[in-house]
RNA sequence: GCUCCGGUAGUGUAGCACGGCCAAUCAUAUCGGACUUUCAAUCCGAUGACUCGGGUUCAAAUCCCGACCGGAGCACCA
């Protein structure tokens, strides 16, 4: 993926102006416990590739509550496993978040911290609430399932073996637990691990081994870093549980915990770690293929912004498990679009469409029906001319047929083939073409035509758009009348339109 | 299986903590109409939901119990 620079993100995401008032804004519930200024919330993305719509959610949430109560929002990259970093993610969750409009004061590296974690678990050791284990996993197992501590429970010497995960267990042989209720109800919370070995460098923070888990991690960081609330998706619910006993232990006052249900989004990738495979192995054209549910994706297509804060901000907070909507996402889409996309005319697997005894007229239609945004104009010539029409309104038609030619004139079908139809001038005025209930067609001088190329989530398709599509910029995003919104994306040679939704 | 959480129209959402004003809000979707040189936008109208069963109560979407359904977690990932 290219790296943008900030301007390059607004010019290309934020091609309209934000508008909100327009509607009753859906808002959010209020926050539990929470006072105007004194609010901090952290938005903490693993950087194992860009943002999709999934960590939108949790990005918008925090920057609106943020916002709300005119707090600090931290982004918190947790990288914490060096296997699961992808040195290039951190830029691109900035650009992310950038284009989504959040603002986070301050930003924290967990990979630059690995000291603070060592010391927080140095002193738990020191109280006497974690041991070094070094049993294999099954036989913790068998002794955590049956409620009673391994051997390594009560061993004395804990700092000096926690020393020696440093420099000599190997990765797997040695870990750092706490200890915990032996008779949780929930097995995972019994003497869960804190500190792993993995014999791999950082990419960042470069030669380590001994590595947090994130429950002591995310523990100290968000007490260090004064969080007032934490909002999760309840996937994290054990996870906050495991959390609160980390404060507990060390009398820490907690934030207030809120998670959020499962958003189900169909038809589309969202896996971070299968996207990136495929991008490898040459299934995805890459992190922002139009396929993708990646952020990326979606401003390539010309999905604004707002479309995605409003639509999360509508999903709200609650732990209900819901349905994402595509279709909810385009209507908001559109409303932010439509005012401000000029109309052009394509058509897609042209065919041609031959006409004589046509009077010379010259084709002046708005290039917005509603907005004053100017006009393109064609000139049609006296006698014979040829125009392309899309594949779907040459099918649809037949011989005999009266069709409008939109901003032009009506054409009776005088014959059809494989390849093309032709027919006769009819009348001018768009009231006769009323009158006998002429489809109106949208269509394109041949010869003046341009080559557009249209990717989209279902497949790449071709077709050709009026010349005047040449005026429209780079990254702005037009409707091709009676086929849709698209982004235009490159004009050098063949145009290429990204295709949004209808 | 165990632990926890949740169930309002096709989808999202309001209402549920303090039961009555809820024959249930708003948006989107779908259908129909008006307008219109786009199958867009706009305007008008229609369709459509409290998972089920018991209980408490004069009164339940709102409280209680059970069933059913859905989900999350049960890692040396986050």
């Amino acid at each position: 993926m290219n790296r943008l620079s900030p301007e390059e993100i607004r010019e290309r995401g934020a091609a309209f102006p934000r508008e909100r008032a327009a509607k009753k804004e859906k808002t959010l519930e209020d926050l539990p416990l929470s006072e105007r200024g004194a609010v901090k919330l952290r938005f903490a993305p693993n950087p194992s590739g860009p943002l999709h719509l999934g960590h939108a959610r949790a990005a918008v949430l925090n920057d609106e509550y943020a916002k709300r109560y005119e707090g600090d929002l931290i982004l918190r990259f947790e990288d914490t496993d060096p296997r699961r970093v992808d040195p290039e993610a951190y830029e691109m969750i900035r650009e992310d978040l950038r284009w989504l409009d959040v603002d986070w004061s301050e930003e924290v590296l967990q990979s630059s911290r690995f000291d603070l974690y060592y010391r927080y678990a140095d002193e738990l050791l020191g109280m006497g609430a974690a041991y070094v284990c070094t049993c294999p996993p099954e036989s913790f197992k068998r002794h955590r399932d049956a409620g009673k501590g391994c051997p390594c429970r009560d061993k004395k010497t804990g700092h000096e073996e926690f020393e020696k995960m440093f420099n000599e267990y190997r990765e797997g042989e040695a870990v750092l637990r706490l200890k915990t209720d032996l008779s949780h109800r929930n097995l995972s919370m019994r003497d869960f691990p804190i500190m792993r070995i993995v014999e791999r460098p950082h990419p960042i923070a470069g030669d380590r081994r001994v590595y947090p888990l994130m429950n002591l991690s995310v523990a100290v960081d968000d007490h260090e870093l004064g969080l007032t609330h934490v909002l999760r998706g309840k996937d994290h619910i054990l996870n906050t549980h495991k959390q609160t006993f980390i404060f507990d232990l060390f009398g820490w006052e907690k934030p207030q915990y809120i998670h959020y249900g499962l958003l189900k989004i169909e038809g589309v990738m969202l896996s971070t770690s299968e996207t990136g495979q495929g991008i490898k192995d040459g299934r995805y054209t890459g992190w922002d293929d139009v396929r993708l549910g990646t952020l990326a994706a979606l401003r390539r297509r010309g999905i604004q912004a707002d479309a995605v804060r409003r639509t999360m901000v509508e999903v709200g907070a609650k732990p209900t498990d819901i349905s994402f909507s595509w279709k909810n996402l385009y209507a908001m889409n559109k409303e932010l679009i439509d005012p401000h996309a000029k109309r052009y005319s394509f058509v897609e697997s042209p065919k041609t469409l031959t006409i004589r005894g046509c009077p010379e007229k010259v084709v002046k239609n708005p290039l917005h029906p509603v907005s004053d945004m100017g006009f393109r104009e064609i000139r049609l010539p006296e006698g014979e001319v040829r125009l392309l029409i899309g594949k779907e309104d040459f099918s649809a038609r037949a011989e005999g047929d009266v069709i409008r030619l939109m901003g032009a004139y009506n054409v009776r079908i005088s014959s059809k083939d494989q390849s093309g139809m032709e027919g006769v001038f009819h009348s001018m005025e768009l009231e006769e073409a009323r009158r006998m209930k002429a489809p109106l067609i949208n269509w394109v001088v041949a010869g003046e035509d341009v080559p557009v190329k249209v990717l989209s989530p279902e497949g790449e398709r071709h077709g050709a758009a009026e010349k005047a599509l040449l005026h429209a910029g780079k990254d702005e995003v037009v409707q091709f009348e009676r086929y849709g919104f698209v982004r235009i994306e490159d004009k050098n040679g063949a145009v290429v339109a990204v295709f949004a939704h209808r």
